[in-house]
Parts: structure tokens; C-alpha cells; sequence
DNA sequence: ACCCAGGGTCATA
DNA sequence: TATGACCATGGG
């Protein structure tokens, strides 16, 4: 099964996964720092307290008072070190002229300008890439390692670079592709492949010819 | 009482 | 280059 198959096998299964759930390129960014080693619920509950508390824009955030921030944020884990890299990249993405001047930039410029921020490593800067400002790139998560390490596609525990370079060099250059598949990757893997791989009625399975529409009541698990 | 979650940094060898 | 410790809350 090629890399692309994977792809097909899964979006047939579960359909667009219509990422990146936010109202504003800001917000993906915000959203991109909470989400680290958490899960989503806990993150999408810090962004809407920062909702709440008018606290979602960049301006709000460079000038917020550092422990109102970390109060907000709590829920999300790891809340100091998250307040600083929000407080920071808000600074950046002011100092670079907001949106407007941040989408001038080329892609590769945009991800190393990221990049160097203390706070953003590899995958959050692909994150922030694709899914705020629609740039190509795939991103290589702990999801996409371990799936595709139970494939047999690659071991699984190689740098992130390599990866990176192996998944995008057998898919289209495609930002739509690189988003659907990430997001795909992510609720297969959340819902279905925890600790086993490819259980019996699993999408991926050779066996399996299961589609979105061709068998409304089956269930597709692992 | 465990273990894990859509990472990243820093110190050490 | 490559491990290990650390960050911290919430849910199963």
C-alpha cells in the first residue's frame, strides 16, 4: 500500500476533517501552543476562556498580564512555559506586521522565522505553516510515526527532517492533501488504534474494503 | 494508582 | 547524534 492509498483509505472512511477549527490566523497559532502534549479538549477550553476574556488577538496577548494568562490557560497543561511561548509569538507575529506581512513571506523563511522562537519546534512550525496560512508540508507528528511504523512504512523513530522529507516526497505537493491527511491521521489514530494496530474491521486492513457509503451501519474499529 | 495526551528545551555523554 | 529529565493538567 503506497503512502497515497493510506490517504484515499482513510479519507474515504472518514471524510473531510475540515482543520483548522478557528476564526482567525491568530487563533490557529494560539491553538498550535496549547495543543502540545495535550489533548484537544483541554486546549480548545483554553481558547475559549482567552475568547472570553477578549484575549485572542495579538495585541491582547503581548500586553495580557502574565498571570491572568496563566490562569486562562491551565487547563491545557504545562500553563507557564505555554504562557511565555503565547506572549512571545504574539510579539513576533506583531513584529512582523501581522498577517498581512507575515503571508508575504516565503514558506521557508516563514517556518525558520517560527522556528526560532523558543516554544516552536518542527511539527508546530508545520502546524502553523499549513494550517494558518495554507503552506505545503506534511506534518509528522507521534500519530503519523506510530501509525505508519505499524505499517511498515518506516521505523518510526527517525528525526523529524527525514520524515518529513520521505512523506512529502511520495504525495502531491498539495497543501489541501498535507491538511486532510494530518487531520485524518489524528481522528483515526485518536479513536481507533490505541494500543493495536489494524484490528479487525480497521480501514487500513487489506482485507477491509469498507468506504464512508458503502456500509452505512458497519463498524469500522480497531 | 497508574498511564497517556495532536511537543519542546536543556543538560549530558 | 542521541538519550533522559523536566514541564503540569485532565481524563480513562
Amino acid at each position: 500500500m503506497t503512502l497515497f492509498e493510506v490517504y484515499q483509505r482513510l479519507f474515504d472512511s472518514y471524510g473531510p476533517q475540515h482543520w483548522w477549527p478557528a476564526n482567525s490566523v491568530f487563533e490557529v497559532m494560539t491553538g498550535a501552543i496549547l495543543i502540545q502534549r495535550t489533548q484537544w479538549q483541554n486546549a480548545a477550553r483554553a481558547v475559549a476562556a482567552l475568547e472570553r476574556e477578549q484575549l485572542l488577538s495579538a495585541e491582547a496577548i503581548a500586553t495580557s498580564q502574565s498571570q491572568q494568562l496563566e490562569r486562562l490557560i491551565r487547563c491545557s497543561g504545562f500553563f507557564r512555559q505555554k504562557r511565555v511561548r503565547l506572549q512571545d509569538i504574539a510579539r513576533w507575529y506583531l513584529a512582523q506586521g501581522g498577517e498581512t506581512g507575515i503571508r508575504r513571506m516565503d514558506t521557508p523563511t516563514l517556518r525558520d522565522s517560527l522556528l526560532a522562537l523558543s516554544g516552536v519546534g518542527p511539527e508546530t512550525a508545520d502546524v502553523i505553516c499549513l494550517y494558518a496560512f495554507d503552506r505545503e508540508g506534511f506534518v509528522v507528528d507521534a500519530y503519523a510515526r506510530r501509525l505508519f511504523a505499524r505499517l511498515g512504512m518506516v521505523v518510526g523513530d527517525e528525526p523529524y527532517a527525514v520524515l518529513k522529507r520521505h512523506f512529502e516526497s511520495a504525495l502531491p505537493r498539495d497543501s489541501q492533501v498535507h491538511n486532510e491527511y494530518h487531520a485524518l491521521i489524528v481522528a483515526h489514530c485518536k479513536h481507533y488504534c490505541r494500543k493495536q494496530p489494524l484490528c479487525s474491521g480497521c480501514c487500513l486492513r487489506d482485507d477491509c474494503n469498507l468506504g464512508r457509503d458503502s456500509e452505512p451501519g458497519q463498524e469500522i474499529g480497531c
